[in-house]
DNA sequence: AGATAATTATGACAAATATCATCAAAAAAA
DNA sequence: TTTTTTTGATGATATTTGTCATAATTATCT
């Protein structure tokens, strides 16, 4: 789906500052300006299938996904989120592997789709940028390290508390205080790595011990120093 | 620990061609082979240790080792293996972050040293360098997003089965026909992500179950799609 | 707005897994 | 080798978590 953004350049994207392209050149930029399609996926729209090979990547200049891989008879596993800055596909285009997870908007999402050769023609134009994107992906496999000690050595109760302080702290909240994504109790079970009806009933114990508020999706984290201890969480 | 395998020129190594190193050109190699220390870890020794910075990678010549990590109480999760031809550390360097694992030698293992400066030195030079580390990063992740499904979906039998089938698939089968790889019962359960009893009930089932063979540490798959099968692999 | 579908909630129960305890066996160290 | 320490094995039991069933509530669609 087009979107009309398409006219503005990348170099007066607000977007920019926050990503990787920010250390391309003018020319440089100018290539991924020239290239690159602005589109808008709808709430709920897959922007990536897995197992596909995609052709390019997606600069997410405002919204949030999921990124989410089929697990065991069908059950989707929530891997992690991607929101305003963040890059899709790119695992997949630079290791020349098909996609290893799908990707779905949970929000009306304006992203710039930027075709496979031009991204590998800045890498071979910019070490900054080879760097810039080697010290994401990188980042990333950290982080993966964490969430598996975490899914190994955590109980369920642990890892939940733990999430919805990562959900603050990757979503932010919104005017009411509430964490500023909307999640089904079923993609909260399948970020934790659990069944939905344990996710309810944890949620319904973390708001009888006044450690949330909930009001049907929305969620307000009204004691976190508790909820830190519970998840185990020093940091 | 010091090695005279150090006299060896990068281009002789008979590890090379299985490296990232091999799209470099004899210029740049000179540039490794210069600045490069080769040591030699004895079998359990830490080669890297979590949170620390290190002054550059690894390159395994010969050996074995695991990544761990600290988790809950100080238990360790292994997150991963890595040998002969592999590369230590690149993740913490690219990333200019921590070490967020331990690297522990598994046997005696030789490596090479080869300093931060030098590794930079060459992604600015050869962008074909640049794209076989991203690679290498970008495939990793896409392994840990199957381990996080796996660990987040999968029963404990059903991983422990899946685990054996990935052991034989990293270190291959010795003369013997056992598990090319030497690992305690608690190790194989700090991978699997479960308690060491667990394990070992587990195992001594799918010995009487003849799927494996057990004699202490020495491990042999006899019956690989009957595991699969357990293991819910499909691949 | 009303109908339909999806989600949330809760109880009862079963299954999987962890924990604790004890002893045997095997490595490692002296 | 002998001793000491670590690892492996197994039973009993507690805890956690999943599964199935059913009802209430809330979104979503037309």
């Amino acid at each position: 789906m087009e979107c009309n953004d398409n006219n503005v350049r990348c170099h007066q994207c607000p977007v920019k500052d926050i990503t990787s392209f920010n250390v391309l050149s003018k020319e440089q930029l100018d290539v991924v300006a020239d290239s690159k399609t602005c589109v808008v996926f709808k709430k709920g729209q897959i922007i990536m299938h897995e197992g596909n090979k995609p052709n390019g990547v997606y600069c997410i200049q405002k919204g949030k996904c999921k990124t989410h891989k089929l697990g065991i008879e069908g059950k989707e596993q929530i891997i992690r989120f991607a929101k305003t800055g963040d890059m899709l596909g790119y695992r997949s285009i630079l290791s020349d592997e098909p996609l290893s997870a799908s990707i779905t908007a949970l929000e009306d999402t304006h992203a710039c789709f930027i075709p496979r050769q031009e991204l590998f023609d800045i890498i071979d134009m910019n070490s900054r940028f080879s760097l810039e994107l080697m010290k994401i992906a990188c980042h990333e496999l950290g982080e993966a390290g964490k969430i598996i000690t975490n899914l190994a050595q955590k109980t369920v109760r642990e890892r939940l508390a733990e999430m919805l302080l990562i959900l603050e702290k990757t979503f932010g909240i919104n005017e009411e205080g509430n964490l500023d994504v909307s999640l089904t109790r079923e993609e909260i079970a399948n970020l934790v790595g659990t069944a939905t009806e344990s996710t309810i009933r944890l949620l319904s114990e973390f708001k009888e011990d006044k450690l949330i508020i909930l009001k049907g999706r929305k969620i307000k984290l009204v004691n976190k120093p508790k909820l830190a201890k519970i998840g185990n969480v020093y940091d």
